[in-house]
DNA sequence: CAAATAAGATACCGATTGGTACCTACAGAA
DNA sequence: TTCTGTAGGTACCAATCGGTATCTTATTTG
């Protein structure tokens, strides 16, 4: 039935379509990137976790540093989404902010990609050897504060948050505690760590409302 | 003189000493490491970096991973020996929390090894593929976590912080957001956030102070 | 349906990786 | 001063790395 309908499309078992190929190539690269490290993954790691082989991957992109740097981009789209996606689901500052309390929370059991959160381990490793790959880390944490940054401030203009909270400054103490929270469960391999500060942060964020 | 003092010891130029060549092998190796990376790091970028070839190498450590355990036991007991000395600068409570900052922050200019934070780095990196360094950088942490946990038990005992600070929950925040610190000042290369942490982190203390 | 284009597989390349066997020569004991 | 154990150097190894040239074949275009 099913190789019937194919041989009506005219479309032989091995399909083969650039933008398919591409996304496949992107997501297994960025998963085993972000579980295993960029330098760690090889380009063999990729071929066996894809079924394509060297010859499909090195038609896409020019080099693995380009593949490193477009899967990281894949990488941050995904998390860009799901945090809008988020902050989308509350329609005040405080609520706001602990929605993205649980989604870190949530992140261990359901995680966007696999291998925890890319601004910790993409900053961890690329401050020193890829400064292609540190500038996109940089856009997305940069992404990442600014929409608390911006959530802050709106909560003030609204008269949800108190005028006396810093922007700047919570935000980036709240965006350090969260990478600190998920570095601790990292480690530990569990999320006591975890629970805890999420606490603490619901806490402070309910010191700042109004 | 000195070839004279030399010969009247027996000492000829080229010395070996067993236990000097280990301590540079894991003092450099430490470095590169923590900078680097460990999977990053090739024996060949030791040897580079010592002046000793792989013979040396392969002379005091069984294989790659066990340099790399080595190495961190290294990295791991500078900075307790750093840390205690640190602490130990303060007789109270809240001084000493406050000199840990300051330890933190004096870190980006002269830090005890190269590269940041043994805990981040390796933190990072071991969780999945490294068991073995895993449970050094867990005991590194808790350590760490620990120290600061008996210097807020002891702190409410000797009636310098109010007894209604839980010494686990501060502790682990305190240390999470320390760490986000450090990997915030990493990605960004600037002090910018380390120093809005740190500031964030003294007003904290004050809070908790009697 | 045939020709052109492009996707992907195959087979290779040199460089580098971690690792080892063997040799040399220094340091300490006698 | 000689002997001996061992610290360290030399020269190699197979495996794997990232990368490329070339070939096959599926899809598209005319």
């Amino acid at each position: 039935m099913k190789i019937l309908l194919l041989r009506y499309q005219s479309v032989s078992l091995i399909m083969r379509n650039a933008e398919i190929t591409k996304e496949k190539i992107l997501s297994e690269a960025a998963a085993l990137f972000n579980v295993k490290g960029f330098k760690a993954t090889s380009l063999s790691d990729i071929t066996t976790a894809t079924g394509f082989t060297k010859g499909a991957i090195y038609r896409h992109f020019t080099d693995k540093e380009d593949l490193e740097e477009h899967a990281y981009e894949y990488m941050s789209e995904r998390m860009q989404e799901k945090f809008k996606a988020v902050i989308k689901t509350k329609n005040n500052a405080a609520d706001k902010l602990k929605a993205i309390c649980s989604f870190f929370y949530s992140y261990i059991h359901s995680p966007v990609i696999e291998g925890g959160c890319p601004i910790l381990n993409a900053g961890v490793e690329s401050d020193d050897t890829k400064p292609g790959l540190n500038k996109k880390v940089i856009n997305l944490l940069e992404v990442f504060q600014g929409s608390l940054e911006h959530i802050v401030r709106k909560g003030i203009e609204y008269g949800q948050l108190k005028p006396s909270t810093d922007p700047v400054s919570f935000s980036t103490v709240f965006v350090a505690t969260l990478e600190g929270a998920v570095l601790l469960s990292k480690i530990r391999n569990r999320n006591k760590e975890m629970k805890i500060i999420i606490k603490h942060l619901e806490t402070q964020i309910e010191l700042i409302k109004i």
